[in-house]
DNA sequence: TGCGCACGAATTGCATGCACTTTGATGGGC
DNA sequence: GCCCATCAAAGTGCATGCAATTCGTGCGCA
């Protein structure tokens, strides 16, 4: 391995990442949807360790942005916002404009072989279970994302695309089933020319055709947090107190 | 305040982000300089919290990819290499020309007066000590990103500023003082002009020449870290193992 | 003098315990 | 029947304690 080790990011030791590592995983297969809870006892009950720990790993998820911390309060999956949803998909164009702008041409053959067996893979799940499909999609670009060898590409390219796979699950349609398989396979043949212009298009493209397949509404809201949906109201009525409600709406 | 708030990235209770914020602070004033360590127990009698706290907090700022973490050893201050701080400096690039483009032309009169203030604190602080003048020229940029209201862009774009300012005390020559300031001077005028395109390049350009000022020579490697440089070839000659050395070469 | 080794001090890894906060439910007043 | 106070259960915030590892130093030996 060459000397600027392509080492994990940070992260003290095995038990954390481990649970991160879980976590991540958990999400973006949406296992674990928006809002969803996570108390530290449950968590360290389930992967055998301490509070500590998984108040730690909860930590630096947190700080990835993939979980909601507030004080006092269990911790619960991300819910972003619309908005955050299209943020999110502007800064990660550039990021992987830059990432196949660095790799356009330079890819080593072995590279090519991973990529290419990667995208048969997801090829192959297509028609499979759902969350198998949209997880090989994203990693497809954190996969590109590794072979830069720059740990900074590696670390904003994945955090936000799982960011944006978050994002996914909330506002697209039943699936509309990443059929960007070809886009991907676009993406590979013009790496592999050199077209460095070229590539950083397709790439352009292709990521604002899936934020278009995603984002289509800014308003559905598939009512997910109907007192979220409510806040806006609320607070132009009065000065940012959410009003009582009859009860009704609960989380879960 | 907007429904949208600014509200810090995560960062879980008080203790700990007041934590990350002085060390962070005394990063990028290079009290602390790269390579210094950070017990947990010192940081925790410092701050009047216990080490669980502290070690809390260093896990936070790893994130951050300001400090190193390795498993049992003391947390240091990052080191980055030339190469992590020229791909630093090309993902801030890319960052920055989002954050101008998002503000072009929408900067309401009270955030041209703040901005147009905090160009004048630099420049009182010029000819000052050091570390100041640093301080507010990194945080001019991250003003910047927090007035585009979006959360990841304001994360990211601080994140990276500090990175940077960090490399830039480990490259940069005794001091090339940022004589950047006309140029954020520039960047204000054409954000209030609105003119998309030329703000954009202005960026560019501007943190361009920052990264060149700062970046100019590939090798010199200021001794910081003698055994890290000898650690390449090293591995060349057997399989990853540093070789023992006469002893010199301490840390501090 | 220079090198290696071993032992003690320093430091991290992690679990547990206690106090405080939030949450949700139950019962009494209107 | 509805609203609010009160209280127990659940959960987090944080400190402390113990085991394991690393680091530094002094001693012995060549």
């Amino acid at each position: 391995m060459s000397p600027r080790a392509a080492s994990k990011t940070a992260e003290t030791s095995d038990k954390v990442s481990v649970i991160c590592r879980a976590l991540r995983r958990a999400i973006i297969e949406q296992a674990l949807e928006p809002g969803a809870k996570l108390p530290e006892d449950s968590l360290g009950e389930r992967f055998g360790v301490s509070r500590t720990i998984a108040r730690h790993a909860l930590g630096q998820l947190a700080a990835e942005g993939l979980i909601e911390l507030r004080r006092n309060r269990i911790a619960v999956v991300a819910t972003p916002s619309w908005q955050d949803a299209r943020d999110a998909f502007d800064v990660r164009i550039q990021l992987e404009r830059l990432v196949v702008r660095h790799l356009a041409g330079k890819l080593t053959k072995a590279q090519i072989a991973e990529l290419n067996a990667h995208v048969d893979a997801e090829d192959r799940a297509r028609g499979g279970s759902d969350p198998v499909s949209i997880r090989l999609a994203t990693e497809f670009h954190i996969l590109l994302a590794h072979m830069t060898n720059s740990p900074i590409l590696i670390r904003y390219v994945s955090e936000i695309a799982y960011r944006c796979c978050l994002t996914l699950s909330l506002f697209s349609r039943p699936h509309s089933s990443e059929c960007a398989i070809n886009e991907h396979r676009a993406i590979i043949a013009a790496l592999v020319r050199g077209d460095e212009e070229k590539v950083m298009s397709l790439m352009h493209s292709h990521l604002d055709s899936v934020a278009g397949r995603a984002l289509v509404a800014p308003v559905p809201q598939r009512g997910r947090d109907l007192l979220d949906i409510l806040a806006p109201y609320a607070e132009e009525a009065e000065g940012g107190r959410v009003v009582k409600l009859p009860k009704a709406a609960r989380g879960r």
